[in-house]
DNA sequence: TTATTAGATAAGAATAATTCTCTTTTAAGA
DNA sequence: TCTTAAAAGAGAATTATTCTTATCTAATAA
């Protein structure tokens, strides 16, 4: 697994502490919001102003490290996982977990490329499928 | 085109002026805010409280008459189309347009009813197709 | 038709999420 | 090590949304 600085370091961004703080929260949180992050890392150790945290998550979207999701519930979420992928959205609770699945992709791919949509240049296609977790997975939580 | 007193009362909801010019708005707004319906409504006649955007649309949603859109970019924005469709997202601007498509809707029904998808069962798949509008078709506003 | 009342609206305060402003600090390169 | 552009801190400001309480009204039943 790549090192966290060199993740930033390859993108032109200057390697800080709370930068780090912040990646590291992406990644170990399931689908966080801004607030779950500024959460968990002072939880640990540092303080960190909330500024910053919504300032540093812009940039990061901005350079590609991460990218928000979008749900009909309440806030915005991010997402530090960079394959394409989709969302299974809980309709009982603000779960979310992703969906990678390159032969539903092709599926789409293919089908658009036959379609051309008129008038519209596709850039990327993601799906929220939204309904029930079963066997209890409802029950995960974030933190 | 059925009255929306009548689309109002179908659903068990008490028909009040507010109610009536909320559905409009809807209707005749491009996937509007709530504050998009509110100023809507005020440059006509009436004042409306602002809560009371809220909460009726709440109430729509709850009886199935209008639902949430989700988008990256700012807030919550409303849909009155109730057949099932998908939307365009310009990443350029704010306009996001309804995408109906029946022969795509068959295919991913298709497709996960043979997927099957353990520990998730599946209640509706929208897509975001994000993307550039041509031809100009950017410059559309809202009001 | 009128009286009753559950439910709806108004008004504005409260909350929550996010952005902005300004000052101080720090990482990275010369 | 020094310099400086960029980053972080602190907290005020803004925006979207929800909540509270008092008042009003649509729908129903007498």
């Amino acid at each position: 697994m790549i090192d966290l600085k060199d993740k930033l370091s390859q993108k032109g961004l200057k390697v800080t502490p709370q930068r780090i703080s912040i990646l590291e929260a992406i990644y170990s949180l399931n689908h966080p919001t801004a607030d779950d992050i500024t959460r968990h890392i002072r939880q640990q150790h540092s303080n960190i102003a909330t500024g910053t945290v919504y300032k540093v998550l812009e940039k990061f979207i901005e350079k590609g490290l991460i990218k928000k999701i979008t749900t009909d519930k309440d806030v915005i979420r991010y997402d530090g996982l960079l394959t394409h992928h989709h969302h299974l959205h809980s309709t009982e609770s603000v779960l979310i977990k992703d969906y990678i699945d390159e032969e539903l992709d092709k599926l789409l791919t293919d089908y658009f490329n036959k379609k051309r949509l008129n008038d519209f240049k596709i850039e990327e296609i993601s799906l929220q499928i939204k309904g029930k977790f079963l066997n209890n997975q409802m029950g995960v939580e974030y933190e």
